[in-house]
DNA sequence: TTGCCACGTTCGACAATGCTAAACGCCATC
DNA sequence: GATGGCGTTTAGCATTGTCGAACGTGGCAA
């Protein structure tokens, strides 16, 4: 592999502990934390405030988050097609459910949410847009671990960490369920993640035929599922707008 | 001033390249429109691309903006304190006003959405966080321009581009109105940036008395104004809320 | 108040680093 | 099957970013 431009490597670290930190962070600390001399850290920080990628606060003097990158990582929804094309689905799907949607890609070692529609009721809610979600717990990573490659090799080498009782964890256990969405072609989150709290997901393909993405709906327990399985109508709703979705990205049905 | 970092100047030159153009762009293009060495521009995009702010297209080889941006432009929502403080205030002047908010932030030459909370129907809306509005033409821009000197300059170098017949884009009307603003306390757009659409403004100061961002609505002509100006009650209102975000942030009511 | 420490910042010299130009392999087109 | 354009790789040079140390400043404690 051919060798990358080692200011950049850093100045990306830098923001990334500072996304990571609940704090704002000082130049010491950042310097220490990735083990650069502070001259070093502070050329990159000075670079990257006068981008607009991090400010610096007046008082403390500490650093946090530029305001550049909410403005480039929206732009960032605007050019996304896959979204784009499942906009008008997803409503459709929010409305006939009464639940929340969510939209997912898979990156680094995770579900991004690049699309979130509100369940449609006046309860208040917030935007999960740009957030991430694990792959071994969630309706929408499950899905994408089994009809991704790399979402799976990203699955198998992760932690797996147990969130609920329900969790599923081991290996071979992991493996099982996603043999068993590849051939149904849905996957379920039944409280694996949060307590009460349960969601499927289905695939959305390009006109390649290779998995992009996940569209999937989420929602209490109560009242997405009976008898401990998820309602049957749900899961037929969640699939046909995967289907839709797929097919306006130029997917064959058939 | 002290010299920034060449490549990191170049990359942040190439993430605002392609979030300028609607469409993927190729590796010669980006060379070109920043007068480097496709080699130079390469090993930049390579980087970028490994750390996931860049995404290349497999099958034409053109690059896009990365979800790393998303996600990491998501985390400066989280980290925002203005925005948090005012998230409680907003959704109550949504509701009893019945229109949109909007919560701004000065950046570069424009206003930056931090937060948008619908206006409480049924309709279908696109959420506006991410986005840049202009400084001469809307209220919360004006508001800005008026109480924060920094924002005044960039209004003032700006080009000031008329959207509607009514946009104020001569110098000294736009001065003699920031006036008028600075004496009131808030200011208005009364279709000078769509047709058909009003906002109101006002501006939110924090500890040490410095305007840190503005906070208004924005709604259909119809319904916001009577004779041609803003309905009284919805001025008070917006006021309000800016008072009480202010307050939230440690400024002193007196 | 005085001393001290820790912080962000600046300086200057070195060599490692990233830049340039040219050549490569690939694909689509003619 | 030649051609042009594309993204990519290579090699060598000097520009560029890095480092260690010194500076100035603010807050804290004695």
């Amino acid at each position: 592999m051919a060798k990358n431009i080692q200011s950049l490597e850093r100045a990306a670290a830098m923001l990334r502990l500072l996304a990571g930190g609940e704090r704002r962070l000082g130049l010491s600390d950042i310097a220490s934390a990735l083990g650069l001399a502070k001259a070093t850290a502070h050329g990159i920080l000075r670079t990257l405030q006068h981008e607009g990628f991090v400010e610096q606060d007046p008082g403390s003097g500490r650093y946090q988050l530029g305001a550049e990158l909410l403005r480039l990582g929206t732009t960032y929804l605007d050019v996304h097609e896959l979204r784009a094309r499942a906009l008008v689905w997803t409503d459709d799907l929010a409305r006939s459910s009464g639940e929340a949607v969510y939209l997912g890609v898979l990156h680094q070692h995770g579900v991004l949410i690049v699309h979130h529609v509100f369940r449609p009721d006046d309860s208040r809610q917030v935007l999960e847009v740009g957030a991430m979600q694990p792959l071994h717990s969630t309706a929408l990573g499950k899905v994408l671990a089994a009809t991704d490659p790399v979402a799976h090799a990203e699955l198998v080498d992760a932690k797996r960490e147990p969130f609920t009782s329900r969790t599923i964890s081991d290996l071979d256990d992991v493996e099982r369920i996603l043999e068993l969405t590849r051939a149904q072609g849905y996957a379920v989150d039944n409280e694996e993640t949060l307590d009460g709290v349960a969601s499927v997901a289905a695939p959305i393909y390009d006109r390649r035929r290779m998995a992009v993405g996940s569209v999937g709906i989420t929602g209490a327990v109560e009242r997405v599922c009976r008898d401990g399985e998820l309602r049957a109508e749900l899961i037929a709703a969640v699939r046909d707008t995967a289907r839709s979705v797929s097919r306006d990205l130029g997917a064959k049905p058939f």
